[in-house]
DNA sequence: TGCCGATGTATCGGCTACCGATATAGTGTG
DNA sequence: CACACTATATCGGTAGCCGATACATCGGCA
């Protein structure tokens, strides 16, 4: 069977977002996203991040954003034997997630369809 | 009649989304989206904003903000009798836009998709 | 007329999120 | 045993964000 809508598609990424906006989208909302599929260490979240959100962040970006997320209780730290420092997604982190999820995707949808109106759907 | 699915819609909005996130969502995105539905001076900028995603900017950020996307070519001043300074969307701006949020919608999808899946969809 | 709140733009100072560089170390493979 | 990859942590610089503040105009209303 051809594994329908397989979830993330790598070739709908957007190869150049101009980058011309404040700091593209927020390391927060990636992090969570991909905590969301269920707990991921650090290096692993930035690979499922680059993967499904075409974006790579730095690796000083990424244990500052862990450890704030930590402090604002949105995540967990798992502890673990070997040397990987796996992080789940709290029920609070899953709430704030969700609601913020689904206002940038109104914004975006009134963005979008402000675009067609006045720029033409071309 | 009930007035269908009419654009924007203030009792969607989320009151209180945490606002443990990095930056939220960037002001340049929230002024970009504005102006795809035609040009605006400052104020009504916010006001518009505030209407929209439910997010006041600050003079300040607004304002930085503006200059610097007309710096970057995203938006243009139109020249005015009154005290109005407005703005209008450039061609570039409209791209750049519309690529940015196309791929903020599909993180939004993902992370929601990825939520339902984990998190249960209640 | 005089007050006041809303409209409208601009700038300054502080904070800190963001990022690149760098350091360290374990792992696996040729 | 060298080298690339995995994995985490920290530091310094920068600039985006924000609140405060300042200033000016306009309309309404007592």
């Amino acid at each position: 069977m051809p594994q329908p809508p397989s979830e993330e598609d790598p070739k709908t990424q957007a190869g150049e977002h101009f980058s011309g906006f404040g700091r593209y989208a927020g390391p927060a909302t990636l992090i969570l996203s991909s905590l969301a599929e269920g707990p991921k260490h650090g290096y692993a979240l930035t690979k499922d991040i680059e993967r499904f959100a075409g974006v790579r962040l730095a690796p000083g970006t990424l244990y500052e954003a862990l450890s704030r997320l930590e402090r604002q209780g949105l995540i967990d730290a798992m502890e673990s034997d070997d040397r990987r420092r796996p992080y789940k997604l709290t029920a609070v982190g899953a709430e704030a997630l969700r609601s913020h999820l689904a206002n940038q995707r109104q914004i975006a949808d009134v963005g979008l369809r402000r675009l067609a109106g006045t720029w033409g759907p071309a």
